[in-house]
RNA sequence: GGUCUGGUGGCCGAGUGGCUAGGCACCGGUCUGCAAAACCGUAUACAGCAGUUCGAAUCUGCUCCAGACCUCCA
């Protein structure tokens, strides 16, 4: 089976052809650490997660590259324009890296919760300046970028003379100089479009490494180029992000790995859409996003409840990811009770005794659901097929069908690599249920307790019993009882 | 202003020319001491207008509305 992936660049579906197969490289941006991780994280995480399981699971030797942006992301383009890290480190009187260090542990924490798997290698922007540098001193030699009091600047407009600059976002160059001539303090550049490979830095700049130019810091683009041709080669597969990377972030990557080595780095682009709040997007610059944590605890004005982790990924994967996805309680419950149903029905393959013969064709679940994830991630496809299912198990476990000890065992082991191993959703079980536990335990022995003041022993012994057979032991007391486990 | 998406039933969200996903909620039924679960069934929809077509949610045009990007954002 052939995969089918959306390819930005081009603006169409394509099958997905490895320039050497049956390696695959993909490199995917990223956060920028300087805040906690939020829901909208959550969506190229479990997106990329996605993409990375079904590649693997099509045999595909995957190196999968995430970087952690911890240096030269700036809070605009201007000359003034200050690092992101290092201005949340002066805010809270901290060493850069220790801010960098605390957001990426919290990211990481936060993407396992989520079932992200680790990717096979996760770069930091700060260790790779030198080749950050290598690939700017290639840009100049080239005579695609200027220096400027101390910072590289990429000639945009000499680039798009002979190569295009926008193709990716379909930008014109012309258009947008006019949108953009307002800003001030950009004197240092030729053109208000063009952007920084090396930023020289402000005395009072922490975050600062030597280069032939100044010191100071790598511009935001360079790391992802810098990083995709070190570990994945000067072409690679795949790419991706989200869809408000693409302009200028993505572009600019294309026309540095042109202008350093001649040539586009990159066959396929994938981005995924946005998550809305209320129609709008939840983003850290509009300040109404909601952190993964907040909804794991359910501690934010807008959640009426907890949701789990799964429930988060359940509900991302409900939606094709090149849609916008609008978060509200009502929708977050909803992918909750099916998340749950989707769960109950798995723990009842067990229950379920087989028969001489079978009324259903297993094979078609793990085809199915295959076919759905291969046509470009159609997640939400491969969910109602799942639950098409659901109802089947239900009818096998209310034998109103019938099904045969090796067609089982089949649809056991597919649904589990459908629902485990591809959309990545385990069973949340019992961790963290003490308090269900201990609730449904008094709820029990209150029953017992009615039954006893009714003399209604039997009843009372079979709980008793239950209980005991499964290592609650019951002590009883003149005024009540005490149990254990 | 430029570029680009999208508007599907109470909510979320698939679906690119006929066969009208799925989840949640609702309603009726079966089952059940009651409840829950489960099963069976019903209902509700394609922003508006015009056009193409035997036939359009799906194609074309226009209108309205919403959003994204154009400064940083996943």
């Amino acid at each position: 089976m052939k995969l089918n992936i959306y390819n930005t660049l081009t603006r169409k579906k394509e099958i997905f052809e490895p320039l050497k197969p049956p390696f695959v490289g993909l490199y995917v941006c990223g956060p920028t650490v300087y805040g906690d991780p939020h829901l909208g994280h959550a969506r190229p995480s479990i997106t990329f997660d996605l993409l990375f399981r079904l590649l693997k699971a099509l045999d595909y030797k995957v190196r999968y590259v995430r970087n952690i942006t911890d240096v030269g992301h700036l809070e605009n383009d201007a000359d003034q324009g200050e690092d992101k890290i290092a201005k949340k480190a002066k805010l809270e009187a901290l060493e850069p890296m220790e801010v960098a260090s605390y957001y990426t542990n919290r990211y990481r924490d936060a993407t396992r919760m989520l079932n992200v798997l680790p990717a096979s290698i996760e770069p930091l922007a700060s260790g790779h300046i030198i080749e950050q540098i290598e690939m700017v001193k290639k840009i100049i030699d080239n005579g695609y970028a200027y220096q400027s009091n101390g910072s590289i600047y990429f000639d945009v407009e000499k680039y798009n003379k002979k190569h295009l600059y926008g193709k990716l976002s379909g930008r014109v160059i012309d258009d947008m100089q006019e949108g953009t001539r307002s800003l001030d303090g950009q004197s240092d550049k030729h053109n208000s479009f063009d952007f920084a490979l090396w930023k020289k830095a402000s005395p009072e700049h922490i975050m600062r490494w030597p280069s032939p130019w100044s010191d100071g810091f790598p511009g935001w683009h360079m790391e992802c180029s810098a990083m995709g041709a070190k570990y994945l080669g000067e072409n690679f597969d795949i790419h991706g992000g989200g869809m408000d990377l693409m302009f200028p972030h993505h572009e600019c990557e294309i026309a540095q790995s042109v202008a350093a080595n001649g040539k586009e780095a990159v066959r396929y682009w994938v981005h995924n859409n946005m998550i809305t709040i209320n129609g709008q997007k939840m983003g850290k610059s509009l300040g109404n996003f909601i952190t993964l944590e907040e909804l794991f605890t359910g501690k934010h004005k807008l959640l009426t409840q907890p949701f789990s982790p799964m429930t988060i990924r359940f509900f991302i994967l409900q939606a094709q990811y090149r849609s916008t996805l609008d978060f509200s309680n009502e929708a977050l419950l909803a992918a909750q009770k099916g998340y749950e149903r989707l769960m109950a029905a798995i723990k009842t393959i067990d229950k379920i005794a087989p028969a001489k013969t079978s009324t259903i064709d297993v094979s078609k679940l793990k085809e199915e659901c295959m076919a759905a994830l291969c046509d470009d991630l159609n997640s939400p496809i491969a969910i109602a097929t799942l639950f098409e299912w659901v109802k089947t198990i239900n009818q096998l476990h209310d034998k109103a069908q019938t099904i045969n000890a090796e067609d089982l065992a089949t649809l056991k082991k597919d649904i589990l690599f459908i629902v485990e191993d591809l959309l990545g959703l385990k069973d949340e079980g019992d961790n963290g249920n003490k308090e269900i536990v201990s609730g449904l335990v008094e709820m029990l022995l209150n029953m017992r307790q009615e039954a006893k003041d009714n003399k209604d022993w039997s009843t009372s012994d079979k709980i008793r019993d239950k209980m005991a057979a499964l290592g609650v032991k019951v002590k009883d007391r003149k005024d009540g009882f005490d149990w254990e486990v």
